[in-house]
DNA sequence: ACACATTGATTACAGATGTAATTATTAAAT
DNA sequence: ATTTAATAATTACATCTGTAATCAATGTGT
């Protein structure tokens, strides 16, 4: 699977927001939450055609941008990662210590609670 | 808080089995899974001990390590970030991409009410 | 047609990381 | 006491990452 820093990963989120989309379109979406300098955004759009997570077409002088992988599988695979090294796979324990320390809402208790109705159903 | 990297995660996991342990402790219980050469588990070892994620004690030429960190805290602080970074710091998305792609077994929907079942305890 | 402004390409550079090899130290064996 | 073997300390080195600056190309306005 294709390996993302974190800083390229957030270049690719603001992408996935909407796209196809433009440098420059990109860059103004990170300038609400980050304060990186445009060249540093521009780097790590170049960093990601390189590593294969974007593709982009040429429309003049400019690069239009297109994610090349799935927000859902890029998450679920980091997700499974994540959740395998520390929690030896299991997800409960994860769930619980977000329990245990006072991190779950009435609305996260609830959503949780339809996912495994989803679940239940299919299983079924 | 400490960041560490896979590797100096994996071997300060390795002395949360047990611990204090030795250094060639360490490096048998890796062994089993990793093919890590002696030389780069002493490396991390040291890095370890730089960031301030375990202390050792000498005994005779030989170090006695100990974590400096507990392990429950540094999965919630890793997990936190994660879920934040991926899914807006909601936790349900994540559980969900697990169900959908039949990641969940009937024992983590077993584990997924109990812990359900604690919080609503804990909350009434 | 030409200077300018914009965008992409290339280069930079320090710190982190993976993965050790080399060197120094010292307890243990002879 | 001296050699040896184990252990720790120091050094190595390529790649990745964060964070840009500089260079090159090219569409645009005058």
């Amino acid at each position: 699977m294709i390996e993302l820093s974190k800083a390229e990963f957030e270049v690719l989120d603001a992408l996935w927001i909407d796209y196809p989309a433009t440098a420059s379109q990109i860059i103004d979406r990170l300038s609400d939450d980050k304060q990186w300098h445009e060249k540093t955004i521009k780097t790590l759009l170049g960093r990601l055609v390189k590593k294969g997570a974007l593709t982009f077409e040429k429309d003049g002088r400019q690069y239009i941008y297109t994610p090349s992988i799935d927000r859902a599988d890029y998450t679920l695979k980091e997700s499974q990662s994540f959740v395998e090294r520390f929690f030896s796979g299991r997800i409960a324990p994860l769930v619980s210590g977000f329990a245990k320390s006072q991190q779950l809402s009435e609305q996260d208790i609830n959503d949780l609670k339809k996912v495994i109705d989803e679940w239940e159903k299919d299983h079924k």
